[in-house]
DNA sequence: CGATTTTGACCTGCGC
DNA sequence: GCGCAGGTCAAAATCG
């Protein structure tokens, strides 16, 4: 399940200021979690709820791996309307990644909304969704206190649609196939 | 000039 | 009810 993380060892090499490529679940997202419950992932998930970050110590360099699923609310921000029964529990995938840039780019495009201070991280939670039409994954980004050269990523949702980037960078492409390969 | 970021205000859930 | 914490909106600023 784990075994497309290896290719961000190469964060030396990306530019200032620019983004690490990276592609994680949603891909594999599109026909495991669609709706259904991969309750052996789930298992899997609440084991790592007791230890998320001091894993974290362990990982030799860049590796990410889940620490969370599955939000029980239905927090739509239905502002002023009423939710009528519609249990909307969507899904939330977060995994670490030992990273140097906070920007993890997945080949989604990603338009920030918001970014708050939270408690006990000195670090800014920042507030991303998705700018494709109809499509409205989000994901949070958020640094460790504990390990600053962690950032963990949390998405909610599942995309809709392809990925939209220009695959024009080595390491997205490599990664793609990582992906494939594991199946 | 359109798309995206920034940033403070606003909203909502929750515990006291 | 109040205050806190987390999440979102939206106007202005910035970027490409």
């Amino acid at each position: 399940m784990d075994s497309y993380q290896t290719f961000f060892s190469s964060s030396s090499a990306t530019p200032p200021a620019s983004s690490l490529s990276l592609n994680m679940a949603d891909s594999r997202a599109h026909n495991e979690f669609q709706g259904s419950k991969t309750n052996g992932f789930l298992g899997l998930m609440s084991e790592m709820d007791q230890l998320p970050v001091s894993n974290a110590n362990n990982v030799p360099q860049s590796k990410s791996f889940f620490v969370g699923s599955e939000t029980d609310r239905n927090d739509v921000k239905l502002a002023g309307k009423k939710n009528l029964g519609k249990k909307v529990r969507k899904p939330r995938y977060a995994f670490q990644t030992r990273s140097q840039v906070d920007i993890l780019d997945d080949g989604y495009r990603w338009r920030k909304y918001g970014q708050k201070a939270v408690k006990n991280n000195k670090f800014q939670r920042s507030y991303y969704r998705c700018t494709h039409q109809g499509c409205n994954v989000k994901k949070q980004v958020q640094r460790l206190t504990k390990d600053e050269g962690i950032v963990e990523t949390t998405y909610e949702g599942m995309h809709s649609h392809p990925i939209q980037k220009s695959t024009d960078n080595f390491e997205h492409i490599l990664s793609q196939m990582q992906i494939y390969a594991s199946f």
